[in-house]
DNA sequence: CTGTTAGCGCTTTCAA
DNA sequence: TTGAAAGCGCTAACAG
């Protein structure tokens, strides 16, 4: 056990009171401290190995200077998230940017409500970052009325926290609006989840108001519901293949549901993209390596991240926040499964 | 704000001593306090919404009831880590059985020392998770010495610190071993990486190994150089693809790389399995949909996060670790690159 | 059974 | 310039 170096110990050896040890090593503003003073202080916790205690610092200065993030899914969903590698180091390297360790903590939904609302009651943390927010959570409204300082990632309409989401609806319509741009016009569209979930409603609005803005029917008969699952790609993409006429390009609402769409449509004659182009959405990393490569819509996973650790500390700071919903662009990302590359290569 | 309720005010309103709320919402046991008290505290306390100040119980109780997670890799490494969501579960998810909450702190290799060696110098966390250790990490030596609780998730033989990792060499057997079962005897080989990671090298130890046991020559001209990436993958098969007699199958010690490989053979005549047999190592979860599913080795993601918080507990608490180098098996998962379900469909 | 009291290690007025 | 002293909110000996 490292005996713990205290600054009184620190005072002694430099023969000062602890302090002058405080304000030296915190190099406190108006004090002017003589420099022979001030180096006898700083060798002497160098030699001591002095490192201020970071719960006693709390204790005085009231902050905890670390940001919960808080996960609302079972563990099967934290271990599929594509996505979680780059909202977490989006959110740590900000929040370390501005001073701010990061709290891990998964909690499933079934651990009703105590589980993080202690993080934030106890002050274990100045606020929290929760991802995947329910609207059937009551401990929420609860803590946001005591004052918490929270930040969504996701979206929750009842509620008036701040949040920061992806523009679905505008991903959407970029990836209409590519396979427009190269000549399809009867477009099917697959989503990524029942429409219960806003992402999924939002993307097959996009979806129509891409097609109407081009003066093409919305025809409901071309759209299929994933389910998460490429095994449920696989089933709507069967359906849209029984199709007569057949549809000329698939949007897919979801990367994963795609893959199973993919292996649908490989077990025809039909080929990618020159038979039928296909887009995806979300752009996970195995994208690149699938045959074709997937053209899909870029999901901004580490700026979600980034920007809702931005928005909290923001929150915490007292600082007005500007928008309370933000939602932030998609980008989208050309391979070859449209067919957009044939001549460039 | 939330006005902190403090337990002197639970005291007040309950007519008692703030020892007595530290006893009776502690549940402290030699003391045996009258029922009326008891609930008269219990519901002050509630009435009030007190809840305990974590900070100040630290600051009493000497620990932080938190483990750090360091992960010692550049940010575009934490991106593509596939296995980062598996391991931080199973390590938040025992810690949490523990009672002990998870720091998340990704530390850039560039940042040099003093980064994570805060973390347990200041006291902010009780011990830390080493993800990535490097041996040429100055610092980590260092706060060994003082007594810090570590283990690492990896290897670095040159110090004695309690580590946990993957049992490499018996993965890559396993591999040759179900090959050798279905009758491949020309087995070449792709590393996942350069021979200088241990991981590499061991893996191309375990091939090696099964091949002898099984009575063949180990034949350095099968064995190709992969670098991570799947472009790495293609590269090396490519060289293997020219080779004359063909391999009859291939161990490419990395699914990723694995990728790349596929995709060389797709460019032959080759199909996989009928003329050439596929096994990976790590079972990333795209194996499943790549065509043809690929057969591969389970890394123990989880187990690996579990396994560290565990001993990580274990060295907290004072108690004794039986071992102090952890190896945790890894599985073979038979998909359709090797052709062992030929019959069974 | 319950209250008094002394800190945990640090920051920060207020004096000297 | 520097030092003395007052807490931050809680736990835990030690009395009563």
């Amino acid at each position: 056990m490292p005996k713990k170096v205290t600054a009184a110990e620190v005072a002694e050896v430099a023969g000062v009171s602890r302090t002058t040890v405080s304000f030296v090593l915190n190099n406190v503003p108006g004090m002017r401290i003589s420099e022979e003073t001030r180096t006898r202080v700083i060798e002497a916790a160098h030699k001591l190995g002095y490192h201020p205690d970071a719960t006693a610092r709390r204790m005085v200065s009231g902050k905890t200077s670390v940001i919960g993030f808080v996960l609302r899914q079972s563990p099967d969903q934290v271990f599929a998230d594509h996505f979680l590698p780059q909202v977490l180091s989006g959110l740590s390297q900000y929040a370390s940017s501005e001073g701010y360790y990061t709290l891990f903590a998964p909690i499933p939904l079934d651990d009703n409500s105590d589980g993080y609302t202690r993080l934030v009651r106890e002050r274990h943390v100045d606020g929290i970052v929760l991802s995947g927010p329910r609207s059937d959570d009551e401990e929420l409204p609860k803590i946001h009325a005591e004052g918490a300082h929270i930040v969504l990632v996701g979206q929750l309409p009842s509620l008036d926290i701040p949040s920061i989401d992806v523009d679905n609806v505008g991903g959407a319509k970029q990836a209409i609006q590519h396979l427009l741009s190269l000549g399809h016009r009867r477009i099917a569209m697959i989503t990524n989840a029942p429409l219960a979930y806003t992402a999924s409603a939002d993307r097959r609005a996009g979806y129509r108001q891409a097609l109407e803005e081009a003066g093409l029917a919305y025809d409901a008969n071309l759209v299929r519901m994933g389910d998460f699952t490429p095994q449920s790609g696989y089933r709507a993409m069967s359906e849209l293949l029984a199709l007569r006429p057949l549809p000329e390009a698939v949007f897919v609402a979801s990367d994963t549901v795609a893959l199973g769409a993919m292996q649908a449509i490989r077990q025809t004659d039909l080929r990618i993209p020159q038979d039928l182009a296909l887009i995806g959405f979300d752009d996970i990393p195995l994208d690149e390596y699938v045959d074709p490569p997937l053209t899909t819509i870029h999901l901004p996973a580490f700026g979600l991240g980034w920007g809702a650790a931005e928005m909290l500390i923001r929150l915490i700071s007292g600082e007005e926040i500007r928008t309370r919903q933000v939602y932030l662009d998609t980008e989208l990302v050309v391979r070859d499964s449209c067919g957009a590359n044939q001549n460039k290569s």
